[in-house]
RNA sequence: GUCCCCAUCGUCUAGAGGCCUAGGACACUACCCUUUCACGGUGGCGACCGGGGUUCGAAUCCCCGUGGGGACGCCA
């Protein structure tokens, strides 16, 4: 038997991180075991569900990477599937209809937790055998086995054991008519024939109900796998005030996705000492056995250091087009002039931690120095003998044959061998010079992204303000 | 309240009874490198929640306590 994972969201917002963890290591699982990995919606809440919220997740896991094999699967297109089971289950006299309105059940409710107990349905309807009336108030109920216990293998958690007397006769068809979670979900996983059930482990305490429903209809049980939870950095369940939460916020905020991938299957999971995993070695390495059992908290600065690892170390040439993403959202469009992103790229890798820095600090490269920093006027292009020095470093610069990094180095070079000075004496000044601010890029990388014509004008520039 | 789960540096983690004087990474920090900012390099700071067992020996196994998280819907 061929292993089979799921994804199963449902679109009622977007996708957030605990989900982009949860996806992968349902890829991932397949993946290394060379099964496959389908993706299901689960729409079933139809006054929460949301188109947007559905496209929002499918191009999560597309900019992901994380293609599911089948799907996605809608599961409100399965309707007639679950009312035909729901028939079969009442039939054999394993689910039975129930009429309390919401308003009793939520009476109930609040009478058990009066006298400190776990809020659970009475039963009412459970024995009484009433025939079927079309009452808006029925609701079919799963007939739960009142006595024993259920027990399965968890393949993170462990050996979990469930009483059954701790259950109640969950709802199975609603009053509306569609199905409810835990009876959809049970329904798919027996239909799309998974393997592994692999999913948050908020979903610990529905996996016993869901077993006695496997049992009634006589399905082969799948194995089970409770991711912990990832928690903010207060330890807190992660909500909107930590930040980003969605996964598309993290493009917007300048991190590649295979960092994200990598930031988050390291939370719960781990190979030795290693920290940086190209997807081909997470493919080989994980194994969803190897998951933590204890829930985690989000580290944005760790996150950063991964991103910035591969910002460094990725082809330039494939972080130039998200950069160019990155500079289209500030309104500049790097095919009408100013530098080559691939040339951006490689000048300042090394010095930030997202595409959303990079490119904020591209800018002086594509629009005019949008403000001075006075400290650094005063301290580099006021100072004794700058514009002197700026003087001749334009020459040079007129004056040279190519336009390269390189060749510009070697001016400077040549220049302060020629005036006895230190590269400070002229790289400052320059610095000043062509962005307003004493923090760029090495000074080569800084005149070279200017093109010569914009370096030659802003010398000019400095020079008059520096006599101001 | 009831039930379930969890517990190693601030954070992510290594650790399957002796290899642990508890290892790595991020963060923080000192120094080095250096034309700024960074990158990088070499160090430093820093943890087994508490109490009982079991054992020659426990971070590792068991029990209790404490703390944290989750669930208790005609949401998923």
């Amino acid at each position: 038997m061929t292993l089979r994972t799921r994804f199963a969201p449902s679109p009622t917002g977007y996708l957030h991180i605990g989900g982009a963890r949860t996806a992968l290591y349902c890829w991932l699982e397949a993946r290394h075991r060379g099964g496959q990995f389908i993706l299901r919606v689960e729409d079933t809440d139809r006054e929460r569900s949301t188109d947007a919220a559905v496209q929002a997740i499918l191009d999560c896991m597309e900019w992901l990477g994380l293609s599911p094999d089948e799907g996605p699967i809608f599961q409100t297109q399965r309707m007639d599937r679950y009312r035909a089971v729901a028939q079969q289950l009442q039939e054999a006299g394993k689910a039975y209809w129930a009429y309390e309105s919401k308003d009793e059940i939520e009476a109930m409710r609040a009478a058990a937790l009066a006298l400190g107990e776990k809020p659970r349905y009475s039963g009412a309807y459970r024995d009484r055998s009433e025939p079927y009336r079309n009452d808006p108030n029925r609701v079919l109920r799963f007939r739960n086995p009142r006595d024993g216990s259920v027990v399965f293998d968890d393949k993170v958690k462990g050996r979990i054991e469930w009483d059954n007397a701790e259950l109640d006769d969950l709802v199975l068809i609603r009053s509306d008519g569609f199905p409810t979670y835990n009876f959809a979900v049970v329904v798919d996983d027996i239909d799309m024939r998974i393997t592994e059930v692999i999913r948050g482990d908020d979903h610990v305490n529905n996996t016993p109900r869901q077993i006695n429903i496997y049992r009634a209809l006589g399905a082969d049980i799948p194995e089970f796998a409770h991711l912990p939870m990832i928690l903010g950095p207060d330890g807190q369940k992660l909500s909107k005030r930590h930040g980003a939460v969605s996964v598309m916020q993290y493009r917007e905020d300048g991190y590649l996705p295979h960092a994200l991938l990598n930031y988050v299957v390291r939370l719960g999971w781990s190979h030795g000492d290693q920290e940086i995993f190209s997807i081909e070695e997470m493919v080989e390495l994980f194994d969803i056995a190897d998951v933590n059992q204890s829930a985690s908290r989000f580290d944005m600065a760790k996150l950063g250091w991964l991103n910035q690892q591969y910002l460094k170390n990725d082809n330039p040439l494939e972080i130039a087009r998200e950069l160019a993403w990155q500079l289209n959202r500030l309104g500049i469009d790097p095919s009408e002039g100013g530098p080559c992103p691939v040339d951006v790229v490689i000048a300042l890798r090394e010095r930030v931690q997202t595409l959303k820095e990079m490119a904020e600090r591209a800018r002086i490269w594509y629009t005019p120095i949008a403000e001075w920093d006075d400290k650094a006027v005063a301290k580099h292009l006021k100072a004794e003998g700058a514009t002197d020095v700026l003087q001749a470093a334009r020459e040079k610069f007129s004056g040279m044959a190519g336009w390269s990094p390189a060749a510009i180095h070697a001016a400077i070079e040549q220049l302060a061998a020629e005036r006895g000075i230190g590269m400070g004496k002229i790289a400052q000044p320059l610095r000043v010079a062509l962005t307003g601010t004493q923090v760029s890029p090495s000074i080569e990388h800084t005149v070279y992204l200017a093109g010569r014509s914009l370096a030659l004008r802003r010398i000019d520039e400095a020079i008059d303000r520096a006599s101001r």
